[in-house]
DNA sequence: TGTACATCAGTGAACGCGCGTTCACTGATGTAC
DNA sequence: TGTACATCAGTGAACGCGCGTTCACTGATGTAC
């Protein structure tokens, strides 16, 4: 309430001359246009359309259209941290209510892997479902490191690849992961479902149907679990 | 020779009012565009431009300026296959000359697994040496299913993805990968280092100095092949 | 061997598109006195 | 409480860009007789 007499968004016929909150809605409808599709379809000009106002209009709030794409990012990755945070917390739930069976799915390493591999599901969950934000998050082709960007943080104020490290450290505590391979590990780990969500999402698996992924991603995150915890290779 | 009395590339200031072979000399110049600026620098009126030619002539041997990727982008995955053949080759001289010492590198399972990473060192090694060609081969956005291409194959007739099958059933048959494993393999694999190569190409990795993602790839590889041979996860 | 003619493979000019961005401007707001 | 004025946040029109694609055309080639 700290603006003026408007709240939340502003339809498109306003009465001010003044739009009140345009930096605000611009990058609204610049995320809304990254959903439907992706970076590319972050557009200036349908972004001041869509808010009802005109095509220069954006220049008072944003140096120029990469600037406002920049801002989409970082909420894109926003929303990845919160879909991810809720796929970890979906596994403590989990645990809480029926987790304490057979194999011992409640001791602290094995916590510690599920809560990993749930960083992967939500990671994978989040590219299916949001495919266009996905990209927009994790596969922005043009040079947006001017920005930084440092409000990318969704859940708890922490970014996807904070999710991720915080798992990684948990297995190390617990020992599921040999501190020989800790370092870099995110990055591992981050490959293959990364992959898999571009190569279904624009790569050669575009044609794949949904089920088909879904039924992968568990084989995935095992994986990329056990194949960063086996501590000797059997070979070379 | 069964054209006229050109051979090779055509240079820009041609004599004859018929090229000879602007089909070939179009899809060349696309396929460099590729290599200089990826899928999206694959532009008509450049390759025309290039070729000496007018823009419009290109419509005499392609439907469309997607036609005309569609087959650029089956050259650049039959690149993409030979650098991996490459790979795979190297694995053999290698164990040919020297491989034969401790840990047995010379015997099939070993040998499958080395061929099996090299795979995807290739892959990645295209990737990085090529990346405006490795985006065209397998990270086009648009939908380019109708040429479908079989023509995509590099290295002795095959894909890059039969080459990864390849490697996949022998260890399969050399008992290195459980049979219960073996079924979509190949996208598990191809995830991991896809996932890489677009994290380092135009994803949040970008800025990530090459030699890091050197470091990575044989840690990637050996967690992908001891990922996906554990035959009894320890756990859930 | 010569010639008429269909066909092929080019040309030059133009269209429409939508974009990012800049220009000179005007209506609304807030502040000093 | 009123007023002058600087500042802020919009407007409308236009520019230039490069693209894919279409139009009506023309020069070169090959083939039937």
């Amino acid at each position: 309430m700290r603006g003026g007499g408007h709240d939340g968004r502003v339809s498109a016929a306003r009465q001010t001359y003044h739009h009140g909150d345009l930096r605000r809605a611009l990058l609204e409808e610049g995320l809304e246009l990254a959903r439907e599709g992706g970076p590319d379809a972050v557009v200036l000009r349908e972004a001041t359309r869509r808010a009802g106002v005109s095509a220069n209009a954006a220049y008072r709030h944003f140096a120029d259209r990469d600037a406002l794409l920049a801002d989409v990012v970082s909420r894109a990755q926003a929303e990845a941290a919160d879909v991810i945070a809720r796929a970890i917390a979906e596994v403590d739930e989990f645990a809480e209510v029926d987790g304490f069976g057979e194999g011992g799915a409640g001791d602290p390493a094995s916590r510690a892997r599920a809560r990993f591999r749930a960083v992967g599901v939500g990671y994978l969950r989040f590219a299916l479902t949001e495919p266009g934000l996905f990209r927009t998050a994790f596969a922005v082709p043009t040079d947006l490191s001017r920005s930084a960007s440092p409000d990318a943080a969704g859940a708890g104020g922490r970014t996807p690849f904070q999710l991720l490290s915080d798992q990684l450290d948990e297995m190390l505590v617990t020992g599921v992961l040999p501190a020989a391979e800790r370092p870099g590990a995110e990055l591992l780990a981050w490959s293959a479902v990364h992959g898999l969500a571009m190569l279904a999402l624009e790569g050669p698996l575009r044609d794949l149907p949904r089920t088909a992924i879904d039924a992968l991603t568990p084989r995935l995150v095992r994986m990329v679990d056990l194949g960063l915890g086996v501590v000797r290779p059997p070979s070379g």
